[in-house]
DNA sequence: CAGCGAGGTTAGCGGTCGTTAACCTGATGG
DNA sequence: CCATCAGGTTAACGACCGCTAACCTCGCTG
C-alpha cells in the first residue's frame, strides 16, 4: 500500500468533500455554494479546478469504478495459478470490504448517482463495472464450479449490495470495531457465497 | 393474499408513476410535469390529489416501511409460538423476498431518498424501520444464540443489502425467472446469517 | 521591479422548478 | 334546470441554481 504523506491538494479536498456531500444529499440536492463552503471558499471559485459540477461527480465515479477493478486485477495477479481459487476469492472480498468500509459516501454514490452522467462518462463507468463483476463471477465459479453463469452473477451483484451495506450500519458508535465488522462481512459473503453454490 | 379487481385511482397511478421515476432519476431529478405527463395530466394538475410534490414522497416512504413492518409482524404472529424459530426467519425472508422482486422501485426509494423528507415524516419512517430491524433481530437471535445484539443488527443490516440488490440484477430479461432468482436470494441470505453465527 | 498566471472574489444572467391563481368543464343531485 | 364540485387547464411568479464575467491579489520569475 503506498502511503501518502504529503498534504491534499484543493482538487482532492473539492473531491472528497463533494462525494460526501453528494452521497448526504444527492447529486441534485447540493449546489455548488455548499460544495465551495466545505472547502473554505465560495462557489464559483470551484470552476478553477473543475470545468463543471458534472465533471466532479464524473470524475469521482471513473475513479471508483477504476480503482475497484485495478485493485482486483492486481489481487488476481498476485494470487497467479498456483494459489487456491478460494484464496482468490477471499482476496478480492477483502478488497471490497476495504473499500466500503474506508470509502463510504464512494460506495454510496457508487450505486445511486450514476445515472446523472453524461452518457459518454457513464458508458466508461459502467463498463469499468461490468469488467469488475466479470471478473468476479470468474473467480466465484471458479470456486463453485456447480453454479451456472446468470446464477453466479446474479450472487455477485446480492454480494456486492451485502458488502455495500456498510453505509448503513451504525456511524461508527455501535460498531464493534472495524477488524471485528470486517471479519463478520468476510465470513457472511462466504456464506452466501456458499449457500448460493449448493442450488 | 388480497387481490384487487377495481382499477387503480388517479391517486394510486401518480404515486406509482413518481415512485418510478424518483427511482430512475432522484428525487430532485424528477419534475412535476414529468410525474404529471406519466398519468396523462400536466404538472399542476397534481396539486388536485397532493399538497406537494414533497408529499408524494412522504407518502411512499411511510407506505412502504409500514407495508414491511406490519407484513412482518403478521407473519410473525401467523408463526405464534409452537413453530421452529428457523421457519419464521424463513417467513421473514420469504416476505422481503416477494417485496424486493414486486415492487423494485420501491426497494430503490427506500434507502436513497429518505433524507429528502420532512423532519417529522422522517423520523416516522427511521422509526418504523427501526421497528422491523429489531424484529428481525429477534428472530435472528432465537434461531442463532451465538449472535451478540449489534452482531445480529449488523448482520441483519446487510441481508438486507443483499436482498435489496434485485434493482441490480439484469432487467428481467437476463434473469432466470422470478421463482429461481427468489430461490438463490433465499438459500444466500441463509447462507449469510449461518455463517455469521459461527462466528 | 515589472509582469503574469494561479486562484480567489462578487455581481448578475438565464433557465428551471415548485407552487399558486384564475379559469374551464362535465357529471351529479336537489 | 340550475348549482356545485371534482378534476382538469394555462399563465405566471418567485426562488434557486449552475455558470460566466469582470475584477482583485498575491507569489514567482526574467
Amino acid at each position: 500500500m503506498v502511503t501518502r504523506t504529503d498534504a491534499p491538494t484543493r482538487r482532492e479536498q473539492i473531491l472528497k468533500e463533494a462525494a460526501r456531500l453528494f452521497a448526504e444529499r444527492g447529486f441534485h440536492g447540493v449546489g455548488v455554494d455548499e460544495i465551495g463552503a466545505a472547502v473554505g471558499i465560495s462557489g464559483p471559485g470551484l470552476y478553477r479546478h473543475f470545468p463543471g459540477k458534472d465533471a466532479m461527480l464524473a470524475e469521482l465515479l471513473v475513479g471508483i469504478s477504476g480503482q475497484l477493478l485495478t485493485g482486483a486485477k492486481r489481487r488476481l495477479a498476485e494470487a497467479d495459478g498456483d494459489t487456491r481459487p478460494s484464496a482468490v476469492l477471499d482476496s478480492l472480498i477483502e478488497g471490497h470490504i476495504d473499500f466500503a468500509l474506508d470509502d463510504r459516501p464512494l460506495i454510496t454514490l457508487h450505486d445511486r448517482e450514476l445515472d446523472r452522467l453524461r452518457d459518454s462518462d457513464r458508458k466508461l463507468v459502467r463498463q469499468l463495472q461490468r469488467q469488475y463483476v466479470e471478473l468476479w463471477v470468474e473467480v466465484v465459479r471458479d470456486v463453485y464450479p456447480g453454479l451456472s453463469e446468470p446464477s453466479a452473477r446474479s450472487a455477485v451483484h446480492s454480494v456486492f449490495g451485502l458488502l455495500n451495506s456498510t453505509p448503513h450500519l451504525g456511524r461508527a458508535g455501535t460498531l464493534p470495531g472495524r477488524g471485528a465488522t470486517a471479519a463478520l462481512l468476510h465470513r457472511m459473503a462466504r456464506g452466501a457465497f456458499e449457500a448460493a453454490g449448493e442450488g
